[in-house]
Parts: C-alpha cells; sequence; structure tokens
DNA sequence: ATTCATAATTATTGATGCAAAATATTTTGA
DNA sequence: TCAAAATATTTTGCATCAATAATTATGAAT
C-alpha cells in the first residue's frame, strides 16, 4: 500500500487550523491592515461556528497579528513603518546572540548542515534554475534551522514571533538586481566567521547581514522594509 | 464625596480579567506547574461559564504560562532550570540592549528620571525603612520604566513575556546577604555609563549586572534561578 | 493470572441562543 | 435645513447545550 497523506500524529485542535489560516489570509493581505475582521462571515465561510474562530482571534490577538478592541471586535494590525524598524532591530539582535551561540555551543554536526543549506540557496540562485520564490524559502528555512541548531527554544519563539509581524508588511518581497548575490556573500562571511569559532565576528556578521538588508530595502522611500532577511 | 474606585477608562473584558487573575494565581502557586486546571471548578468558582475561562486560557498559553494538551485540556507551563536560564539569557540580551539604545536615542530627561527612581532604590534599602518587597517593587519598576524609555514597544512586550514566565519559578526571591548593597552599586555604575553617553558601556553594565544576579542564585544549588535582577 | 477488548464514564470541544452595547439611521423639533 | 434625540439594527460577548474523544474499569478468554 502507497503511504498514505496520515492525518498530523496530533490532530491540531481546530482553533489552531482557524489561527493557522486566519494567518495566510492575512498575509496574503486577503485580510487587509486595519480593516475589521467579520465573525459571523468568516464562520459562515469556515462552515464552523463563532466559538473556535473567536478562540483562534484570541491567539492571534497574543501574537500581535490582530488587535482586540472592546465590544469592537478583532482588527487586523496595522504595523507603521516605525514597527517594522523596531522589530527589524530585535530580529538582528536575536539572530546574531543565535549566532555567536551557535558559534560557541554548537558541534561541527550543525555548521556541516548549515553549509548544506548554505549550498542549496546558492544552487537556487543560479539564474537558470530556481525561481527567486524557492531562493526565499531556503533563505527562511537557513534563518530557522540556525535558531533551532542555536538550541534555546525561547529565542526561536521569539524569533518566529516577531517574523510574523514581519509579514505582515511584506509587500512582494522584491529585491533589487544583485542583492542576491550579496546576500549569498554575507552568509559566506557568516559561515567562516562561525567555522573559526569565532562568536564575536559571527554574530558581527549577522548584524552585517541584517543592515545590509534593511539598507536594501531603504532606499525606495515608498516601499516599507522588507521582512525577509536573505 | 471621596474620588470612587472609578472602573476602568477602557472596561476590560471579562476573558482579560479571567486571564490576570489566573496569572496571579499560577505566580502564588496557588495553581502549581505541571498541575491541570480544572475548567469547571475555576469556572464555578468565579461565577462565569466556560467560555471567557477558555479564552482567556488560550491567551495564557500564548503567553506560554499554560500548555495546552489536545482533548486533554489546560497544564500550568513545568519550567524546567534549563528554560529558566534560557529565559534569562534573553532578559540580559535584551534589557542590554535597551540600556544601549536609550543611551544613544534617550534625552537627558530620561537619564534623570532613571536616577530618581535609583534614589528611591537606595533610600528603600536602608535598613531600617522599607521592607523587602518594597525594593523589589521599585527594582521591577526600575527595569521596567528602563525598558519604556528606551522606547522600542516590542522589545517592552517581549520583556514583560519573558519576565511573565520567570515568575513562574520565583520561590520565594530570597536573597543573600550582601546582595543588595551589590546591585546597588551596579544600577550605579550602569547610570555612570548612561551618563557618559557611552552605549557599548551601558550595555556590558547591564550583562554584568544580570550575570551577577544569576551567579547569587546559582550556588545553592536546590534552588532555582529568581526571576528578579535586582 | 494476565492481557486484550469493550463499554461506560468523564472531560474537552464545538454549536447555538440570548442579552447587552454600540453605532447608524430616521424622525421630530427648532 | 440642520441638529439632536430616540429607535432600530448590527455585532460583540457570555451562557447553556450537545456531541465527540479519551481514559479507565470490568469482564472474558487464553
Amino acid at each position: 500500500m502507497p503511504t498514505m497523506p496520515a492525518q498530523p500524529l496530533t490532530p491540531r485542535a481546530l482553533y489552531e487550523q482557524v489561527a493557522e489560516l486566519l494567518r495566510q489570509r492575512i498575509y496574503s493581505r486577503e485580510l487587509a491592515p486595519g480593516s475589521w475582521i467579520d465573525e459571523l462571515k468568516i464562520a459562515a465561510e469556515l462552515g464552523i461556528s463563532r466559538t473556535p474562530l473567536r478562540e483562534a482571534l484570541k491567539v492571534l490577538a497574543a501574537e500581535g497579528l490582530v488587535t482586540m478592541k472592546v465590544r469592537r471586535g478583532a482588527y487586523v494590525t496595522e504595523v507603521s513603518e516605525r514597527d517594522l524598524h523596531e522589530v527589524y532591530e530585535l530580529l538582528a539582535l536575536l539572530e546574531s546572540d543565535a549566532a555567536a551561540a551557535l558559534c560557541r555551543q554548537g558541534d561541527d554536526a550543525a555548521l556541516t548542515e548549515l553549509e548544506a543549506l548554505h549550498r542549496q540557496l546558492e544552487h537556487s540562485a543560479r539564474p537558470d534554475a530556481g525561481s527567486r520564490d524557492q531562493f526565499f524559502e531556503i533563505n527562511e528555512k537557513f534563518h530557522r534551522r540556525l535558531l533551532e541548531l542555536a538550541d534555546n527554544r525561547w529565542r526561536t519563539q521569539l524569533v518566529a514571533d516577531l517574523r510574523k509581524v514581519m509579514k505582515l508588511n511584506r509587500q512582494g518581497s522584491l529585491f533589487k538586481a544583485g542583492r542576491i548575490e550579496q546576500s549569498l556573500a554575507e552568509h559566506r562571511a557568516l559561515l567562516d566567521a562561525m567555522m573559526l569559532r569565532d562568536p564575536a565576528l559571527a554574530a558581527q556578521r549577522m548584524r552585517e547581514h541584517f543592515a545590509s538588508g534593511l539598507q536594501a530595502a531603504q532606499p525606495e522611500v515608498h516601499r516599507a522594509v522588507s521582512g525577509a532577511v536573505s
């Protein structure tokens, strides 16, 4: 018998599934920032009652994706340019710390794994193969995996939550020509620092990577900070 | 007529009030770590239905204070020694960053305000006056205010959430003799660095303050890390 | 006697209904 | 004609109810 699609081992609660679905709708701008979330409409759409939907909204509110107004219901959080800068700085801080920590405590296997991911990234960047989407996907995986390997579940959780907020504003995730090459070089430099087992340098390289990512989004005044550090 | 108790300007939703009450019960160990939270019992106790209670539990779950198990209900999160160390490191990182940021961007009024708080702290530390509780209260206010003045609402929120987790394990918040004096000296050194407008030094001093707080809790093997950095 | 299966009990999870509150609209009066 | 007040409609928020899933206990079979 071929492998079944197999429902997840721990069947997630309905309110969590709904929360995930709402996240996607928010990221895709189907639910626009600042807009009011119509409980009855969505409940009817999904064919569920308002109870699990309301629970999901509470979770999203705790994550910062939606804002609850008393007796006014739930609204998609509007993040200002300033909010994005603030969150971006925290991401830089936490991920630099993660790089340093991994450098200090991680074993060689961890670094080897990151190198392998980096090679995948280089491959996906080749002009002929892979779409930009693939590049971004692997890039995100690289950052996520670095966090996991740095082995502090609270930091991993914090970064995940902050990245969710960043996604609120990702308006296309476009990048200037040449940004991808520069990004690869920065990743390479980061990996080199980690191989040298120099935590301070690794943190420094990660900070530079973020600074450069911010700069790539800055010049165009009308475009907001991009969520993806690539 | 004397000032009325006056209900809050924004009448908080019931589920939020319940969430706050549950936090207190968790902090006070009335709800012990690892224990199951009996929804019916608590709902009956508070004279409310289970709906707002369950919404409150979802919020607490997002904060990390309770853990939801599928079809098993809510449990008070058990934080391991390791969790506490991880959270403590993140607090050190974020608050050091806040100190540096305030040093860089803050105006003189902000520093003056912190100095005033520090003087209150010194006063409460005098053996004759003030209880230790008062010292801790003002100390917490000092740290909280520093965060607010550092002016990054996301960082402030992150630190607040992490401190909630720390509170899960505060077993008495006892301190060695001499710790209070040392703590005051560290605060003083931090303020000096900020007055010198030396962000790197300020961050360094804050890190030292945290490291010293950890060391004060470490030697006794059977006591866990204390949540309060004082 | 031990193990497996089935049934019953218990607790969680989702749905529906009702009341209170806020906003919008309509009507009336100046 | 404009403004204010009252009413009506919309929507949140809380409670009660029903169903589903899991665990435990009991009984039977090997």
